[in-house]
DNA sequence: AAGTCGTGGAT
DNA sequence: TATCCAAGACT
C-alpha cells in the first residue's frame, strides 16, 4: 500500500475508533478548539475534559476571558498544570479581541503570532476548527510516523526539517485535517509509547517498526520533579489558588510547609517576575 | 539548543 | 515506591 492507501485506512479506523471529544463534536467552537489545544499542551486528555467545559461556560468567547484578570484565568487552570498557559491564553485572549475582531484566526501565521502558540498549537487550530491542510506534528504524529515509515521509534528532541518533510509527504490531497486527527488518535489509542497494541493497529503489516522487531528508541533524559523549583512552584501557586477570589496572602502563608524556605522564597519571587502572582497591599494574590 | 516550566494517573 | 510521560512553547 502507498502513503495514500494507508492514510485512507488510518481514517476509516478513526471513524470508528474515535473518541467523543467535546471539541472534536461539530457544535465545538474555533475558540473550544483553541482552548483545548492550549490545555492539551503536556496534559492528558482525561484531565482536560472537565476544565474545559468549564472553561467555555464561563469564557464562551475570547472577549468574555479577555474581559477579566489574568489572575481568573490563572485561578480557573487549576491543577493542568503549566499555569503560564492559562496566561498566555489569556493574552491570546486579549489579541485576538482587539485585533482580529474576537475571532480565532484561521491563518496559521496570525495563529503562530499569539502568545504560546506555537507551531504544532497553528497548525492544529488551523486544521481541527477550520479545515486547513497543515502538517500537524505532535508526539502522536511523529511516533506514529517514526515507527510507520521511518523504522524506528520516536526521536527526541524538536521535529527536523526532514521529519517535517515526511510528514507533510503523508499528508493526503483529501481529508488532511482528517488524517491529522486520525494520526494523532491512532498514536493516542494503539500506537502508545509505551506498550503499544500492534494487534489491533489497523496498519499493523506496513509498519517498518514492527517488521524490525519494535526497536527501542533512545531513552529520555528522565526529569524529576520532587523536590525542584517547579515543585516549589507549584507549592506556592496551590496556595494562592486556595486563597478565595480577591483575597491575598502574605509570603510567610505561601512559603509555610515547603521543607526549603529560602528555594519557596526564590520560587515565589520567580512567579512574580514572570507575571504569575502580584502583589496588592494586603500582600500577595494571583 | 538545551533547560525550564506543573501535575497526577498508570505501571 | 520510583519512574514514565502526556495534543508544547519559549528562551
Amino acid at each position: 500500500m502507498d502513503r495514500t492507501e494507508l492514510a485512507t485506512v488510518v481514517i476509516d479506523w478513526y471513524h470508528r475508533h474515535a473518541r467523543d471529544l467535546p471539541w472534536r463534536r461539530a457544535d465545538a467552537s474555533p475558540w473550544g478548539v483553541m482552548v483545548s489545544e492550549f490545555m492539551l499542551q503536556q496534559t492528558p486528555v482525561a484531565r482536560v475534559l472537565q476544565p474545559w467545559q468549564q472553561w467555555l461556560v464561563r469564557w464562551p468567547t475570547p472577549a468574555a476571558l479577555a474581559a477579566e484578570p489574568v489572575g481568573e484565568a490563572v485561578r480557573a487552570w487549576g491543577r493542568l498544570g503549566y499555569p503560564r498557559r492559562a496566561q498566555r491564553l489569556h493574552a491570546a485572549a486579549t489579541v485576538i479581541t482587539g485585533r482580529h475582531g474576537g475571532r480565532v484566526p484561521s491563518d496559521p501565521d496570525e495563529l503562530r503570532a499569539l502568545p504560546g502558540v506555537g507551531d504544532y498549537t497553528a497548525a492544529a487550530i488551523a486544521s481541527f476548527a477550520y479545515g486547513a491542510a497543515e502538517v500537524v506534528l505532535d508526539v502522536n504524529v511523529r511516533r506514529v510516523l517514526a515507527r510507520l515509515d521511518g523504522g524506528a521509534d520516536a526521536p527526541l528532541g524538536a521535529p527536523t526539517a526532514a521529519e517535517r518533510r515526511r510528514a507533510a509527504a503523508w499528508l493526503p490531497e483529501r481529508h488532511a485535517a482528517v488524517w491529522s486527527v486520525a494520526a494523532m488518535e491512532l498514536g493516542a489509542q494503539v500506537c502508545r509509547s509505551a506498550r503499544p497494541d500492534c494487534p489491533a493497529c489497523p496498519v499493523a503489516t506496513s509498519c517498518r517498526w514492527l517488521a524490525a522487531g519494535r526497536p527501542p528508541g533512545p531513552a529520555r533524559p528522565r526529569q524529576l520533579y520532587a523536590g525542584t523549583d517547579r515543585a516549589a512552584r507549584g507549592h506556592v501557586l496551590a496556595a494562592l489558588r486556595a486563597l478565595p477570589t480577591g483575597r491575598s496572602a502574605d509570603a510567610a502563608t505561601l512559603v509555610g510547609g515547603w521543607p526549603d524556605q529560602a528555594q519557596a522564597s526564590a520560587a515565589l519571587q520567580s512567579l512574580l517576575s514572570d507575571g504569575l502572582v502580584r502583589t496588592d497591599r494586603e500582600g500577595y494574590t494571583l
